[in-house]
DNA sequence: GCGTTTTGTTAACGGTGTTAAGTTAACGAC
DNA sequence: GTCGTTAACTTAACACCGTTAACAAAACGC
């Protein structure tokens, strides 16, 4: 039999000092920037102490990477509240965008990185449970729509629908998290090109109203 | 007066073997899995022999990324013999993708990466020059087809629509860079993704040709 | 031939992620 | 209470990184 653990809690509150610690660093001047030494200093360890509680740098990334992934999964779910699908995709967009301008580093670690070889379960987010995973919120939403004719007759994919929606959306908040502020692009207002983007997109994608008579 | 140094295109011989060798490994492993010790190694002299030639890694990396920069221009001056202004918008749009799957690397470099206080003149290209600055030349067409009063009359400002463009067109194609083969997502072919989001942005920004009769 | 400059070298510095070996403290068994 | 075991942690070290300092050799103007 394997001697119990002196103390699971005190083990669990160094692992959660560990990776505050890590996040604050990370938030602020990045990962490649932050070491493993910098982090065990916020901490007030040895930087191998932290290879007790996690196998290397990648798994530290890793699982601040999981608590992202579900606070963002959290935030989306606020508008499951809305009735109207079209307005709920809208309003996702643009809540979506607001996480990632909120949380430029998280972002850039979520979906700006290459993850090598990062199998799916391995972040411990159940794929496809709306409650965890944004993409299979953001998929009912836009399957739902499409169940209720809302979306043009020859939109006949929901996964491709989503898909699009997503990449617009992701396009707006990465061109901003790095280009933001090069000095190059004269950007317009952030406001403006996130909601014409989603605005544009919708406006394209969904079923016409009604045709007006010339 | 300053001595002329012996081989000027000596010089520049070694700098495109540097160059060349660089290009090949950031390409085939990334910037930050590249050492300066692994360059030197493929050019055959030391690493520090590269500090002649460039003030650090990062002016290396600035000095391929001018280089791509213009290929990038060069390739999108193609879609000038286009005649019709939208079409032209949208070929630009595939072509812009087409680039950046095609050298997903540099695609990184010039559009993921954040250049910290990367001045604009740096590079040494001329911004505002269509020939040599692909925004400018998308910005162009853009402001061309609203003069010839094919957008929107609601969208007065050529800048918001070319930067919402390519947004859409960069979301597509950095999700595909990053995520592409993340084992996570059901991805549908790129093809269709990014025709889907040139075709739904240009629809929804196009002047409606004519309303028909119901 | 001489001094200077260019072009390259090797050695070294301070940093990185990570591992190996050693130390301290808490526990169950006798 | 002491003994072995084990968890938790340390320091020392390894191999690597980007970069600089110090030095060598070859080519040039005079």
């Amino acid at each position: 039999m394997p001697p119990k653990q002196r103390n699971e809690q005190e083990r669990q509150e160094t692992r959660t000092r560990i990776l505050d610690a890590a996040r604050i660093l990370f938030v602020e001047h990045g990962i490649e920037a932050t070491s493993m030494r910098e982090i065990a200093g916020r901490v007030g360890c040895s930087a191998t102490a932290i290879y007790l509680y996690f196998r290397d740098k990648r798994d530290l990334f890793r699982a601040l990477c999981a608590t992202d992934f579900l606070a963002l999964a959290e935030e989306m779910r606020q508008m499951e509240r809305i009735v109207d699908p079209m307005e709920r995709l809208h309003r996702l967009g643009i809540g979506y965008a607001r996480f990632a301008l909120s949380h430029p580093n998280h972002y850039r670690l979520m979906f700006m990185t290459r993850w090598p070889q990062l199998a799916a379960d391995e972040l411990g987010i159940e794929q496809g449970n709306p409650e965890q995973d944004a993409y299979a919120q953001l998929y009912g939403m836009v399957a739902e729509a499409h169940a209720a004719g809302r979306f043009r007759a020859d939109l006949d994919d929901p996964a491709l629908v989503a898909q699009t929606l997503w990449a617009g959306v992701h396009g707006v908040c990465s061109l901003e998290i790095t280009l933001g502020e090069d000095g190059w692009t004269d950007w317009r207002p952030f406001e403006a090109r996130i909601g014409l983007m989603v605005e544009s997109l919708m406006r394209a994608m969904a079923r016409l109203p009604e045709v007006p008579h010339g």
